[in-house]
DNA sequence: CAATCTAAAATTGTCTACAATTTATCATAA
DNA sequence: TTATGATAAATTGTAGACAATTTTAGATTG
């Protein structure tokens, strides 16, 4: 389990949340992985009960899985999830994004340059974990201009949970992405173009569920004696 | 702390999260209020480390903050959180009540009607706590019609925190309340008319957070100088 | 009397031990 | 060989012990 070591020497739970949670979102662990108490605890530094904690606070940011008595595990959303997590989104992202635009100071439209040109670069040097990351940095950056919390935090695990949604259903492995659309999303904030960036957030959001494959992963009922009759 | 104890003998901390979370809905335990955790753990006749685990998940929740080194808390929401969440309910919920018109069963319906009566004796019988608490339930049914559990999840936590608002900002203290919005809403659930019902939930939040008094609780920086005059 | 400091009590943070449960291993039998 | 079942190993659940911190109470001083 590969983890950048940039934390305290007595980490919080908190230090350890960010350092999964990252891990998890640039798909450095595969969903449905086991997370282990034992091994995260030694991994950090900390006894079992912080690892625990942390695990706990993941699994209330949808981000893991907790069942009773047999551990945690990276989640691992099915189609069903995925298409809510998408409705969610939709009905909270393209307002926010217009208080966004209503509210941007030019210093917040550098950020939001700034966070397309590092996941752009992530792109070229081909990690694609680290894109779909930084992807959901700059939607959680348009909901903090918004300036409002409770929205923002609610935007901020949907955004999270997409992003394991991605790697598990994205369609095409390496289309040239949605840089194009970010950048007009950008360029509408920095006009305070409110209207605009509601409604190119609208279809960023309908175009990124379009680029999901949401058929059923396996279909276990009647496909398992074709998988016998090939073997 | 008064709790209906109709709780197993070894209660899992989903339990105490459960009671805990009916004792501050309905106002039995002011916002504000210490949450020690022996006596929580005393009371339920379990560990710390269940209690704790179960103030952790309030707190993921915002039914209650830990401040560390110094305990758990009743959230006390201030006039910009009470705010904010109205702002991401008005969001979520006049879409969501349109699903749940176009998708309402009978039975469905039924329910409907008898979480109003419930609400209605509570109100006569002169249990504000209990009246706005069952209030929150009869929104968070709405949202379970909806068939968007992740949807339905945010919404839940926004109407539990919502009644904690009420508690601390209703401007009337024994107003009729809402109870006709709440039949003029189902009757557009019954009949399958989604915009009706996406009008009237829509307005039923504006009207909410209108009877709130938002005034700053205590404006510490000009007032206090009015205040020993007054003295 | 108010303010400040000190010591004791109370409370939370963390670790570890032990119990309960699940998972893995391996021998046995069909 | 494949199933079945018993045993051992690994892992999680819970409680309690001790350390660190905050809160309270009392004494001291101006």
């Amino acid at each position: 389990m590969l983890l950048q070591s940039d934390l305290p020497l007595n980490p919080s739970s908190d230090d350890i949340v960010g350092s999964l949670r990252r891990a998890i979102l640039a798909h450095r662990v595969a969903p449905g992985s086991k997370l282990v108490e034992d091994e995260v605890s030694d991994v950090f530094g900390v006894g079992r009960s912080i690892a625990r904690t942390a695990l706990q606070a993941l699994a209330h940011e949808g981000l893991v899985t907790i069942i009773r008595n047999r551990g945690a595990f990276v989640a691992d959303p099915g189609v069903r999830e995925a298409r809510e997590v998408f409705e969610a989104r939709a009905l909270l992202e393209p307002r926010t994004a217009r208080s966004a635009a209503e509210r941007a100071t030019p210093a917040a439209v550098k950020l939001l340059h700034k966070h397309i040109a590092a996941e752009h670069q992530a792109l070229q040097a081909g990690d694609l974990g680290k894109a779909v990351y930084l992807s959901g940095l700059y939607h959680m950056a348009i909901a903090d201009l918004a300036d409002q919390a409770t929205i923002a935090a609610m935007i901020s695990t949907l955004v999270a949970r997409s992003s394991l949604i991605v790697a598990l259903y994205w369609r095409r492995p390496q289309a040239l992405c949605e840089s194009h659309v970010h950048h007009a999303l950008t360029d509408a904030i920095a006009a305070h173009d409110g209207a605009r960036a509601e409604d190119l957030m609208k279809g960023h959001l309908v175009d990124l569920l379009a680029n999901l494959d949401l058929r059923e992963k396996l279909q276990i009922g009647g496909s398992l004696c074709d998988i016998l009759r090939q073997a």
